[in-house]
DNA sequence: TCATAAACGAGACGGTACGTCTCGTCTTGTG
DNA sequence: CACAAGACGAGACGTACCGTCTCGTTTATGA
């Protein structure tokens, strides 16, 4: 991943556990996309990592441990924060982000697969509960930025603001099965900061 | 599952027949509802409905369809349309109902097994996006009364005002984890209604 | 197995339990005849058995138990106890029936094999010792009627007699690896019966 | 196993190597008494001996190279041989000697554990063999002195002798598992020296 | 009412994947 | 330079659950 250890072939492989680490979490993230948490198996993760079975359960206690780690993995490189001035800019573009990762097809598959392994396993519900409650403290220095502009007023409660934009896209994602575009991500910001009744 | 097409697609309505579907799905319902989709295993649902397993595979051929037919019978029952005559009274009430469902330790983990079951199988997905579909569908006529009365604008997106209202209760309960309680789920309503801005 | 099933393609498999078993427990005596207890593997059984793996484990808990029924059923068909009318023909006919047994290049290799898996194994131990106390006390038959017709006197511990004559045939088995042969089962007897001393 | 070629294939005799190789063989014959060659493990005997596991294994090649080490290392200190002046003593000595051995019950799984060893690798097999061919030709030496005294005809066959007198005891400690004590070490030279025929 | 077709009970089975164990090898530093 | 430390490859073991199959038995329906 880093720039300056791209050198293939190895002859001097210093860092191997790391190596590996990386390459297993990388197949698992995925294998994880293609086929979801179900129907991913342990050895073929460990077959596309070029190393075996064995080795990643030396790291990774169980399935749902190194779904966990990949799919922590996967969410880390991403995530920027916009910063467009306007309040309403930088909620149309955050949930353009999220439907960016979540409305392809293979973002969806993705996702939901996701959600759903976290859902089954205790470890990865923690994993993924620490994962998003980060992800929404950092999405909330949006409002708190608005706040601080005078743009919205100091009782404004900025975790609620993030999770109510995107809340309806994923309640298309994960329950209707509607499609989740940009035109919905837009109209979402506009209803929250609007709102419905009409001044 | 309306009460009078009850015997659809049963050749001998007469009996043993009814009785059993009707044990076998209140069986699954109950043990959804108690351990998850993962850990529900047909045998035991089988066992609680005082049947044998094969019974259960004759008429459902996976655990999924069974899934799938209980979870609707499940939730068939409940699911009254508020009608206060405000269409704050009427959200706040909607969003209320969601957290009576989902915010005990037991309705959470109905529900995100049901969810993580529905990413699992595609016969689970499609039968949950039509129940989705169709709550929605019944809950947005809340809106639509509230056009009429004058209350909102003839513009208003129904289904999203619904999904929006909904939405950041299903994010706590299936991304961050954080508790959904009523106070929330005013909270939301407020925000909905009169928007993030000041105006 | 029996002379009136032998009808293969079963189109009612009636008795299949009784089948499988049989089935499996011959293919577990063959392979172990073949490689040993330590290269034995419970899927290769079951392969040769036409049989799945798992359904072995559903009758024999582990490799030793499996082993250790192979083991029984494989040595209970053999064993015919002379009858010569003389105590020295009757114990030769005894000994040289252990050197058929054991004195090939196969039977020496199952016969340690299974030595050393009961040293493996407690129930595997059980069992062999079961089989062989079984076993000695049949052939300590020999020595009784001996005593009836008066050839030995009353005092003769036919256990032990029947001990030490096949003991020299198992020393050279399990400790010296040296040949065991029907000269040497004839040379054992003669000396237990006359004595080393001269008289 | 004398005491004169310990360093037979030692290039450095002289200090930490050799303090290493007896360590670990003593670690390796204690746990082999203690828990037998199956559930004996490799890394064990390195932890007990205070080396590493890749230590052990650069110098004996398999962990059945090492039982063969460690099980010759532990019997090379017994074995007299005796030498009362009558073949009945000499031989009620040694079989007693064998009972001492096997008879406890540590003594017995230590027995039956390199037994099945032996059987179980080709290496281990040659060793075992080797050992008790010359542990058995230096026992034979008391028939040899009483056939020079005249006790015993010139005729008899020394190894089968002593192989007859401890066959019984192994075929107990191996076969039918029954307790091998004292009284019956003498019972079984009794009858091998007298013969069960009555003269 | 009584034969008969449908559904059921019981039990084993095939199949897939999981997670575990131990052996013996390999790599990388370190005294 | 041998050793400590530790990961790794390989292969078998035993487990859990799904969904299937067959046989014999019960139950509901229609002639």
């Amino acid at each position: 991943m880093s720039t300056t250890d791209s050198r293939v072939g190895e002859q001097r492989p210093g860092g191997r556990a790391e190596r590996v680490r990386t390459a297993v979490l990388r197949a698992a993230a995925e294998i994880l996309t293609e086929v979801g948490y179900e129907k991913m198996r342990v050895e073929d993760v460990a077959v596309r990592a070029g190393v075996h079975k064995t080795t990643v359960y030396r790291r990774w206690p169980t399935k749902a441990a190194l779904t966990a780690d990949a799919a922590s993995l996967h969410s880390a490189d991403a995530v920027p924060i916009p910063d467009t001035g306007t309040i309403v800019g930088d909620l149309k573009l955050l949930a353009r982000e999220v439907v960016v990762n979540v409305g392809t097809q293979e973002g969806s598959r993705r996702a939901r697969s996701l959600a759903a392994a976290a859902a089954t396993s205790d470890e990865l519900t923690d994993a993924m509960h620490g994962f998003w409650a980060e992800r929404l403290a950092l999405s909330s220095r949006i409002v708190e930025r608005a706040v601080q502009r005078g743009e919205l007023p100091a009782s404004t409660d900025a975790n609620l603001v993030i999770e109510t934009v995107i809340g309806p896209l994923w309640v298309r994602l994960l329950l209707t099965g509607e499609p989740v575009t940009e035109e919905l991500a837009d109209r979402v910001v506009e209803l929250v900061t609007e709102g419905a009744l009409p001044h």
